[in-house]
DNA sequence: CCATGTTGCATGAAAAGGAATATTTTTAAT
DNA sequence: ATTAAAAATATTCCTTTTCATGCAACATGG
């Protein structure tokens, strides 16, 4: 099933543990599913540092409100969430978490009211620091492991897909 | 904030919804951190499909289940679990629901009696089959916006990910 | 064998998430 | 203006997930 469509050949890897042994086995959805395998490059990736979240008592979502309200102040709720990658219902309930902790603050726009504007306060800004910085030493450690021309290869990769998936090729 | 560390530039694009302007502006955390891309790229590749699933009334995790059991017949519940990139609690939860639906079975295994191996029921199969087909459909739709030269690039790229993200160099 | 630690899975209370819908504000059409 | 439609966010009800822990089966060292 699933066996094939269009992928060029994947070398075959083994592991020691059951899971993985499991994972690499086969030539069927786990080896060769793009969205399976997008799956789990982002999970593999991602995963230890989530497990880092821990140490400073930090959910992921609110990792991921307190990093993209840094890049981009006075967000909306709505860009935020399709930013966050989170349904708007959802990030709603993160924000008021976050803001009855003090992290952010609500305004609301004066030139569309309905629109409410995000921004961190002082003590978002004082949570998120260290974990911004631990999440570039992450991802520094990982890139490290790579060549250069590796590290281009990847970039390239996500550009074609963030930028072609999910829309008509017209766009 | 996380602004480059090692990467190639990538070129700016544009869009016409607020979220995708947002996405993409600026040079922060959104355009440059590799987890974020990654993170984007599943996302955008995995959603169309599985807003299909709810026309066969069919969970994520439920699809995931089924088809890695497709894949691979008699797994173990932890097995399971690293395949399908969920913690075991939640899959046993998920399992119970779909067993309860008759949709695979539990069978003890002699060798080792903590162990359950999973077996997928006709009923399962039944269900799966049509939405593996829509898999393959919908893959093959994706793949088709690319070059083949662009898709050995994304395939190189995800097994770089996959084979070197979340472990030490010497694995 | 027995004690001790470990592994594999299940469970339970509490928190979080999802789908649908309500509410308020803006936009558009007549 | 007025009414209808759309948009942005909030809310509600119900299901699912999480975290911690429990329990049983295996492994190992004395």
């Amino acid at each position: 099933m699933l066996k094939d469509s269009g992928w060029p050949s994947m070398a075959q890897r083994k592991s020691a543990t059951n899971g993985r042994a499991v994972l690499t086995a086969g030539d069927g959805f786990a080896r060769s599913y793009l969205a399976y395998l997008l799956a789990r490059a982002s999970f593999n990736v991602s995963n230890e540092f989530h497990a880092m979240l821990k140490t400073w008592r930090m959910t992921v979502p609110e990792w991921r409100v307190l990093a993209c309200l840094t890049d981009v102040e006075g967000l909306s709720v709505g860009e935020l969430a399709a930013m966050a990658l989170m349904k708007q219902p959802r990030l709603t309930k993160v924000l008021d978490r976050m803001e009855r902790d003090g992290l952010l603050k609500r305004r609301s726009t004066a030139s569309d009211r309905r629109r409410v504007a995000l921004h961190l306060t002082a003590k978002g800004r004082t949570r998120v620091a260290p974990v911004l910085l631990a999440a570039r030493t992450h991802e520094a450690d990982l890139l490290a492991q790579f060549t250069s021309t590796e590290r281009a290869t990847i970039k390239h990769a996500l550009d074609l897909l963030i930028g072609r998936a999910g829309r008509s090729a017209a766009d």
